[in-house]
RNA sequence: GGUUUCCUGGCCGAGCGGUUAGGCACAGCUCUGCAAAAGCUGCUACAGCGGUUCGAAUCCGCUGGAAACCUCCA
C-alpha cells in the first residue's frame, strides 16, 4: 500500500500548520465535508470546494486507504435574514411543498457533481432524514447541562462551554471570545438567550414555519449547526479524522459544530479541519446572496457577460486544480482562456503517451539522464499531492513530463531515449494522476463516439492525404478549414496525420 | 470597529531561507506546400521601505493596496 511508505501532509485549520496525517485506524479515512444546502441551483464556487475535496478522496483511495466519505444535504434549518426558513421560503416563491424544493435542487447538485465527474460520497444523509438523532444530540447537550431551554427552543450555552472546555470554543475560526462577546452584543433580537454568543440548537416553530418536527421542547426544528454534528458522529463515529468545508463556514457553522460534538460526548470530533477557499469573479467572493456569481450553466454555455465562450466542464475542472485549494482562484476569461489551452495540450499528450510503442526488453537495471529526468518528475508529481494536494505542483509536473513525449514522437529524442521500463511506468502513472487523481476526463478525444465519427474520419483525412499527394492545395486546405469549422483540427505530423476536438 | 489572510513577470498561478515551477500570451528558429500542431531558444517577477542572515519572493517591522470572516453562503 502506498501510504505505507509516503508521507503525507495536511494543513490543519485546528494547529495553522501542515501536520503529517495518521488516520485513527490505521488504513482507514473518515472524511466529513459539509454540504449544500438545496434550495438553489449550485454555484460555482460550491463546485471548486467539491471538486478540492474529491481529489483529496481520489488521492486517499490511490495510496490505498479504504475512504469513508460522507457529504450531506441540508434540506432544513437555515434561517434567512427576514427570520424565516430557507426551504419555506423557496417552497412560497416556487408554490412547491419543502421537500419539492429540496429535491429538485439535489438532483440539479449531483447532475452538477457528475458532469463535473465527482465521485459520490460513500453517504450523503439528509438533514430531515436525522431528526431524531438531532433530536437525541440535544438531550445529551442538556443532560450535561451545557444548554438550556426558553420558551421551547434550546440554546447552547457558550460561556459555560468555553469555561469548562478552554481553548476549545475559538479553535476552528481563530476568534477570541472576549472580541466574540463584544462583536455579537450590538446584534439583534436576542432576548430568548442569556448570552448573545449562545445559539439556538432546537428552535420553536412559527405558524409560517412548513417543515417541523415534534420534540421533547416543541413542535419546531433543529439549529442551523446540528444536522453536521449528528450526521458525522452517526456516520464517522465520535471523533474521525478529518472535516472539511468552505472557508466561509469556519464561523460560526464549524466553531458550533466543534462545540456541539464537545458539548454532546465530552470530547473532540475532527481530528483535521480542511477548509477551502473561496471561487472569486471580479476579485470578490463568488456569492449566492449578492449576486456577484457565474453560474454552470452559464459558464458550460458561454451565456454570461464575464466570458466570451463556452467552457466545457472539464476546462472548469481543470482550472480549477491549476490552483492551490487554499488560495483563492479569480475566474477571468483569460484564465480559463489559458487553461482551456494548457487542457488539451495535456489530454493529447496523454494520447501521444499511450500510442508509443515499449521495447519487451527486460529490465536490466540501467538508467540514462532522460530516465532519471522522468523519474524525477513522476517523483514531484507524488510529492506535489503529499504535500497538502498540491495539484498545481501535479500538472507541473504532467507538463514537463509531456515534453518528453512530444519529443520522443517528433523524433526530436530517439524512440529509445527512455528504457522501456521508465516509459511504461511514465504511460502508467501519467494517466493515473490525469484521470484517476485529478479525475480529469478527455472530452477531446473521439472515445465516447460511435465507430461511425472515427470512420467518416478516416475517410476525409484519407481523401485530403490524396489531394495532398497530387499537390491539390485547395482541395487538401478546404477539406482542413471545413473541419476545422466544425471544430475538428487536423495536425499533420511526422507520422501522419491525427486530429482532435477543439474543447 | 474587531479578527485573519493575501499582494509573484502581459495574464493565470506554484513557491514555506540557497533549484529554470508550470501554463497561457508574445518574439525568433526547426519542421511544413502553406498553416496549424509539436519541439527548441528568448522575454518581462517577487507592492514599497527598512531589518535579521554568508544568503530572503520566502523570516521580522513599518507603509500602501486588496479580500475574507465577525449575519445565510462552499
Amino acid at each position: 500500500m502506498l501510504h505505507e511508505t509516503r508521507k503525507l501532509r495536511i494543513y490543519n485549520t485546528l494547529t495553522g500548520k501542515k501536520d503529517v496525517f495518521e488516520p485513527i485506524t490505521p488504513g482507514y479515512v473518515g472524511m466529513y465535508v459539509c454540504g449544500p444546502t438545496v434550495y438553489n441551483d449550485a454555484h460555482l464556487g460550491n463546485c471548486r470546494t467539491y471538486v478540492s475535496f474529491d481529489v483529496i478522496h481520489r488521492y486517499f483511495r490511490h495510496l490505498g486507504y479504504k475512504v469513508r466519505y460522507v457529504r450531506n444535504i441540508t434540506d432544513v434549518g437555515h434561517l434567512t435574514d427576514d427570520g424565516e426558513d430557507r426551504m419555506a421560503k423557496g417552497s412560497k416563491l416556487a408554490q412547491l411543498e419543502p421537500m419539492e424544493v429540496a429535491q429538485k435542487y439535489t438532483l440539479g447538485f449531483h447532475d452538477m457533481m457528475r458532469i463535473l465527474n465527482t465521485l459520490p460520497p460513500s453517504i450523503e444523509p439528509r438533514a430531515t432524514g436525522h431528526i431524531p438523532e438531532q433530536i437525541e444530540m440535544v438531550q445529551s447537550i442538556l443532560d450535561r447541562g451545557l444548554a438550556y431551554e426558553r420558551n421551547g427552543s434550546v440554546y447552547f450555552n457558550v460561556p459555560k462551554f468555553a469555561g469548562e472546555n478552554p481553548g476549545v470554543y475559538g479553535s476552528v475560526s481563530g476568534r477570541i471570545l472576549d472580541d466574540l462577546y463584544a462583536e455579537t452584543r450590538e446584534l439583534k433580537n436576542q432576548d430568548e438567550k442569556n448570552h448573545p454568543a449562545d445559539f439556538a440548537i432546537w428552535m420553536k416553530a412559527r405558524p409560517q414555519d412548513l417543515m417541523v418536527w415534534n420534540s421533547p421542547w416543541s413542535v419546531g426544528f433543529p439549529g442551523w449547526h446540528l444536522e453536521c454534528s449528528a450526521m458525522s458522529t452517526k456516520y464517522l463515529g465520535k471523533t474521525f479524522d478529518i472535516h472539511g468545508g468552505g472557508n466561509d463556514l469556519k464561523f460560526p457553522h464549524h466553531e458550533n459544530e466543534v462545540a456541539q460534538n464537545h458539548g454532546a460526548c465530552g470530547c473532540s470530533p475532527a481530528r483535521t479541519w480542511m477548509h477551502t477557499n473561496m471561487l472569486l469573479l471580479n476579485n470578490k467572493k463568488m456569492s449566492k446572496s449578492d449576486g456577484n456569481t457565474i453560474s454552470p450553466a452559464e459558464l458550460f454555455s458561454g451565456n454570461s457577460p464575464h466570458t466570451t465562450k463556452a467552457y466545457s466542464p472539464m476546462v472548469v475542472r481543470f482550472f480549477m486544480l491549476m490552483a492551490h485549494y487554499r488560495s483563492t482562484l479569480d475566474i477571468t476569461d483569460d484564465a480559463l482562456l489559458a487553461a482551456e489551452k494548457g487542457y488539451s495540450k495535456l489530454m493529447e499528450t496523454s494520447r501521444l503517451l499511450q500510442s508509443l510503442p515499449v521495447d519487451s526488453k527486460a529490465f536490466d537495471g540501467s538508467e540514462n539522464e532522460h530516465d532519471r529526468a522522468v523519474s524525477t518528475l513522476m517523483e514531484e508529481a507524488y510529492k506535489g499531492m503529499d504535500d497538502d494536494f498540491n495539484t498545481a505542483v501535479v500538472i507541473a509536473a504532467l507538463n514537463e513530463m509531456g515534453s518528453y513525449v512530444h519529443k520522443i514522437a517528433n523524433k526530436q529524442l530517439p524512440a529509445d531515449a527512455l528504457s522501456p521500463w521508465v516509459l511504461d511506468r511514465m504511460k502508467a502513472i501519467f494517466n493515473t494522476f490525469l484521470f484517476d487523481i485529478l479525475g480529469l476526463l478527455d472530452d477531446t478525444s473521439s472515445a465516447g463516439d460511435s465507430g461511425v465519427v472515427d470512420g467518416l474520419m478516416n475517410l476525409v483525412l484519407d481523401m485530403r492525404a490524396q489531394a495532398r499527394a497530387q499537390k491539390d492545395w485547395a482541395a487538401s486546405d478546404k477539406i482542413r478549414d471545413a473541419l476545422s469549422a466544425i471544430g475538428i483540427q487536423v495536425k499533420d505530423g511526422k507520422e501522419g496525420v491525427t486530429w482532435g476536438r477543439s474543447v
